[in-house]
DNA sequence: CAGAATCCGAGCCGATACTG
DNA sequence: CAGTATCGGCTCGGATTCTG
C-alpha cells in the first residue's frame, strides 16, 4: 500500500462503525459542487466578480431558474458573497469568498489531473465501447 | 487576480468560442466521478482490490444494480480493471489501474481542503438557514 | 458468485411566464 | 435588473426478481 492511497483513503469514507448512509466529509462537498454548474460558475467568479444577469449571458445555455439555485447553494455553503448594491434598477454582486478562493487551489490539482489525463480517458472509453 | 485564480480558471471553462453546452474537461470528469458512490468505490480499492460481493458488503447500502453500473463506468474511464478468475463459482476483481492510482493524489488536495473546510461549511449552513 | 432485467420514485434540470 | 412561480421531462438511484 502506498502512501498516497493510504492517505486518500482515509477521509474518503465514514469513520468505521458509524452508518455508512451518513455523508462523510468528502461527499459533503462533491454532492453541492459536482452537480451540474456549481464548478462553472465559480470558475467564471475566479476571473472576476460578476453581476446576476451579466454572469447569465456568460454562461449563456443556463436558465435563470437553475443559475439562481446555484448561486444560492453556492452562497450558503459560504462559497461565494451575495451583496445588494441599493440602487434602481438594484444591482447584486456575486463574488469569491476568502474559502471560495481557498477552494480554486485544490480544484487546481484536480483540473491539472483531468487535463493530463482527458485523452487517456477517452481512448479508454473508445477501447471499452468496441469491446462490447 | 492572484495565480491560483487564473490557473484555476483557466480549464475550467470550454475554450472561448466554442458551444458552452460542450462540456469541458473538467466537466468530462467531474459528471463520472460526481456521482453518489464513485468515490467511494474508488476509496475502498484504493485501501485493497475486491470482488463484487466483498464490495457489496463493505459499501453495505448499495444496491447490486448500482454498484455494477458504477463499476463498469469506473473501468470505462479506465479508473479500475476487471479481471475474471476462471472458476466455480466465478470471481471478479476489481482493482485501481495505473490511472486510478494517479487520481488519488489530486483527489487527496480536494479532501484535505474538505476536511480542514468542513466545519466552516456547516457554520455557513447553518447561519444562512437562520437568516431566512 | 456476479451480475442483468424490470419497474418505480425522487430530485435535478429546464422553459416559460410573471413580479418588485 | 434580479429574481420567483409553475410545470414538465428526464436522469439517477433503488428495490425486487431472475440467471449462468
Amino acid at each position: 500500500m502506498s502512501e498516497a492511497m493510504a492517505a486518500a483513503s482515509v477521509r474518503l469514507l465514514p469513520p468505521v462503525g458509524t452508518d455508512l448512509n451518513q455523508p462523510c466529509v468528502v461527499r459533503d462537498v462533491i454532492d453541492r459542487i459536482g452537480d451540474r454548474w456549481s464548478l462553472l460558475v465559480l470558475g467564471h467568479l475566479a476571473e472576476s466578480s460578476l453581476r446576476f444577469n451579466a454572469m447569465h449571458r456568460k454562461i449563456g445555455d443556463i436558465s435563470k431558474q437553475v443559475l439562481s439555485r446555484t448561486l444560492r447553494h453556492l452562497e450558503e455553503d459560504g462559497f461565494i458573497s451575495r451583496t445588494v448594491h441599493q440602487s434602481t434598477p438594484p444591482q447584486v454582486e456575486y463574488a469569491l469568498t476568502e474559502m471560495g478562493v481557498s477552494f480554486l487551489q485544490p480544484l487546481k490539482a484536480v483540473l491539472d489531473w483531468a487535463d493530463a489525463h482527458h485523452d487517456a480517458i477517452t481512448q479508454s472509453r473508445d477501447k471499452f465501447a468496441r469491446r462490447y
